[in-house]
RNA sequence: UGACCCAUGGUGUAAUGGCAACACAGCAGAUUUUGGUUCUGUUAUUCUAGGUUCGAGUCCUGGUGGGUCAACCA
């Protein structure tokens, strides 16, 4: 037992409102929490489900309890197994494991012997209204709706009529089944809800084995029921429909889910909208879903981030009923925060200039010890070839300085990371007044560190060796769009309007040899939060952080004063 | 113009009728073999008008502002 306050564990975060609302039901005396993630299979996973998945496997985990993997599958249209699939890995990706994994299309045998329970109640009805009418006899949210001409057919046609849409004896659109609630309801929902469709199209799990099918609003609160759902998490825009989520297990008489709404996450230039993202990838102004721009998990796991550093944000964005905008770079403060802790660091220089070391003996390589990670001892140390003639960056030289340029210039002195001090000599240029060599002579007794009479100099760049660079392909990203919010589309635009052409360019760098995991042709790309990693497809693991090009933003601030 | 949801620094999130705080971003400084990291300091917040109360960010009423809802999408 600490009896000393200083000493006690950090104050644990304040609960959220989900959190609170459990631990009153908890008070209550409700024993279990069982949560849901119910992903439709019409595309890829993206942060703003991470959000939902940290939240939901989170809140689980927090009072042991259970979280349930399901599939929203009830418009075979846009679904797909190759989408259940890359789901299925995103969320193992992400860390969390599903205590069971279902399927909507598990439940249509039980959804249709429900929906022929609501009509024998009289609570639901075969309308043979086409689509617009049914569209403008709901009225509008102003004025109230009209009913059906069939709204009182007798329970025994509407069965009949059911089955006989099941049947197939039916062409998509000719009817549906609606529930029978009010037409005048303030709520456009609770104006008789469509509760099956007809749709003669191949499902990706029960193939041709229905062709009707189960809307939403009737399925999602059933199988909640079904797999005995304690806390049904879902984002704000499926608040109104909480009276008729309701409604369906009340008449029903079935296990009691409830339903809970929490703001879903923005993020400044981003697109978050899966049928826009979907979009891109069909007009190709993307590669693919995990192209390394767009805000799918596995273009973020292609990037380089980790799982941790995802759920760090995720809890870090917090949850709330407000809506809100979270700044990208949050979540770039997110990543870096983890890759500073176990990102190995190498040496890299993406615009090379020559630079000779006079009095270094040609022919000669010497090899120096590099510290693979300053922030962590164990990740240890390699050996790096050193010679006379090496590459630096050409933003590590400025032959006239600004003020507070620490890097090297004319008959100035810098230090070549862990190896000697250089001092440079002479500027040699071509005929047109370009600069296209240094001369510079090192300090031998300078290696490592110290200096043999104490002197320092502030500024330490990046190099490599001219014979054993290894050329590498660099993928330069910026954010994919050039709005802060690319769903604030100006009149006679579209979103990809917006699409910023900068926001990939391939560069040639070159590399210090010593990488047991990089060779000569390798991809990489550099992250606007400041290093490379390379590309996931070709070598996932290593790290690359470099000075130069990574604080390129603070130099530019440097520059301007 | 109807119903519902929401309103706290630049951005998010706390404060559960009792000193408005934490993180990101910003700014300044120190340390540093990455202009990174780390550390220190610092700028900046309760939409509005009433009401209840000894006391209101919190409760009540009105206003204002934002969002959601009129797919046989989820």
């Amino acid at each position: 037992m600490n009896m000393n306050p200083e000493n006690e564990a950090p104050k644990e975060r304040a609960l959220n409102f989900l959190e609170e609302i459990i631990e009153a039901d908890i008070a209550r005396g409700q024993t279990r929490v069982h949560t849901r993630f119910p992903p439709e299979p019409n595309g890829y996973l993206h942060i703003g489900h991470a959000k939902s998945i940290c939240l939901n496997f989170g809140l689980a985990k927090r009072y042991n309890g259970l979280c349930n993997l399901r599939f929203d599958d009830t418009n075979p249209v846009k679904e797909d197994v190759e989408y259940v699939d890359s789901i299925k890995e995103d969320v193992r990706w992400l860390g969390f494991q599903w205590a069971g994994e279902y399927y909507a299309s598990d439940y249509f045998e039980q959804l249709y012997e429900w929906a022929v329970l609501l009509i024998n109640k009289g609570l639901a009805y075969v309308d043979d209204q086409t689509q617009e009418e049914i569209r403008t006899s709901r009225g509008t949210v102003t004025v109230p709706g009209t009913p059906s001409p069939w709204r009182e057919r007798s329970v025994e046609e509407n069965l009949r009529l059911f089955a006989a849409m099941r049947a197939g004896e039916f062409a998509d659109g000719a009817k549906v089944l609606r529930a029978k609630i009010d037409m005048g309801h303030s709520n456009m929902l609770m104006r008789d809800p469509i509760l099956y469709r007809i749709l003669h199209t191949e499902h990706h799990r029960t193939g041709d084995k229905w062709c009707i099918y189960p809307m939403y609003d009737y399925a999602h609160g059933e199988c909640d029921s079904i797999e005995r759902i304690t806390h049904s998490i879902c984002t704000l825009e499926f608040d109104v429909h909480r009276p008729l989520y309701d409604w369906f297990i009340e008449q029903l008489g079935i296990f009691p889910s409830h339903q809970y709404e929490f703001a879903r996450l923005n993020l400044t230039y981003t697109m978050m909208s899966k049928r826009k993202l979907l979009q891109l990838v069909q007009n190709k102004a993307v590669s693919g879903w995990d192209d390394p721009r767009m805000p799918t998990i596995c273009a973020l796991r292609r990037r380089g981030y980790t799982p941790e550093s995802v759920r760090a944000f995720a809890e870090r964005v917090g949850v709330a009923k407000r809506d809100n905008v979270i700044d990208l770079g949050l979540l770039e403060f997110c990543v870096r925060e983890d890759l500073n802790r176990i990102a190995e660091r190498r040496m890299a220089v993406v615009n090379p200039l020559k630079v000779v070391i006079t009095n270094f003996p040609e022919g000669k390589t010497e090899y120096i010890s590099c510290i693979n990670n300053p922030e962590n001892p164990d990740s240890g140390s390699r050996e790096v070839p050193f010679s006379r003639e090496i590459f630096i960056d050409r933003d590590d030289f400025m032959e006239i300085p600004p003020k507070k340029f620490f890097r090297l210039t004319p008959g100035g002195e810098v230090r070549l990371r862990y190896g000697y001090l250089i001092k440079c000599e002479e500027v040699v240029k071509d005929a047109a007044g370009e600069i296209i060599e240094l001369r510079c002579t090192y300090d031998p007794e300078s290696k490592g560190g110290s200096s043999s009479d104490g002197r320092k100099v502030k500024g330490v760049i990046h190099w490599v060796s001219a014979p054993h660079a290894i050329e590498a392909e660099l993928r330069l990203y910026d954010v994919l769009f050039t709005r802060e919010n690319p769903d604030d589309i100006e009149e006679g635009k579209t979103f990809t309007d917006y699409l910023n052409p900068e926001s990939l360019v391939t560069k040639k760098a070159l590399l210090e040899p010593a990488l047991a995991s990089v060779q000569a042709g390798d991809k990489f790309q550099f992250e606007r939060v400041g290093y490379f990693t390379p590309d996931y497809d070709s070598k996932p693991g290593a790290l690359v952080f470099n000075r130069t090009v990574g604080l390129k933003d603070s130099w530019a601030k440097i520059a301007e004063k």
